[in-house]
DNA sequence: TGGATCTGTAAGCGATAGCTTACTGTAAGT
DNA sequence: ACTTACAGTAAGCTATCGCTTACAGATCCA
């Protein structure tokens, strides 16, 4: 369950802004607060929701603790939006037209 | 950028049991508002904010509303998470084994 | 036509999420 | 050893989100 997590931990602005700087390379926390307008503790309460959410790994290196993007929990969270591809939801759809066709012809 | 608003809609539980129970088949309000434990304007509520995010569509019919899952919110959020598989990341997964090796050898 | 049913909107309230400052701990540098 | 740099945690404040009740509008039915 824990497409939930990241579902949540991606829905907060900021959050989803670490996330997004982490990209293209790992970055320390301190990096990662200068590039947010808040402050670097808040940055870190961030990172603990992204950890938990299995969005990012920690990689202490001596003084600094390197962040990087984690693909756990973006795949627990894709494969729960593929389910929502599934035969019943077809066949839901096929229903919406049918009514709407009906409608169409009642008038 | 409805990808944001399908983000912050799933990240409510409430919001996402609504749209759950629209998997197998199109309801009204008041079918959706007695399967959950809130209030049936709360479930409007809701439903508004989904709709928004493209993430169910309205059929009025009649005196009732029936509301039915929608695709095009979840596509744009698939294919925003499908971003973080890119070439960039890759690289920077190499790097952190670059870096873990790095650090075995100095002990 | 008049009451009943279905649903959306308004206003207000309480819980909580995100922020700040202050503090603590740990590793690096001199 | 002492100081500096880096980062996590604690405590407290505020804005916002989700909920409720009350109300309003529209459609159905007798």
């Amino acid at each position: 369950m824990t497409y939930i997590e990241a579902l949540v931990a991606l829905a907060d602005p900021t959050r989803r802004a670490i996330f997004e700087s982490l990209r293209d390379r790992p970055r320390t926390v301190g990096e990662l607060a200068a590039g947010q307008p808040v402050s670097r503790p808040a940055v870190s309460q961030h990172l603990k929701v992204l950890e938990s959410a299995q969005l990012v790994r920690v990689e202490p290196q001596g003084n600094r603790r390197f962040y990087s993007i984690r693909r756990e929990g973006l795949e627990e969270l894709k494969h729960y939006l593929d389910g929502f591809w599934s035969d019943a939801l077809s066949a839901y759809a096929a229903e919406v037209t049918r009514r709407k066709r009906q409608e169409r012809n009642r008038r």
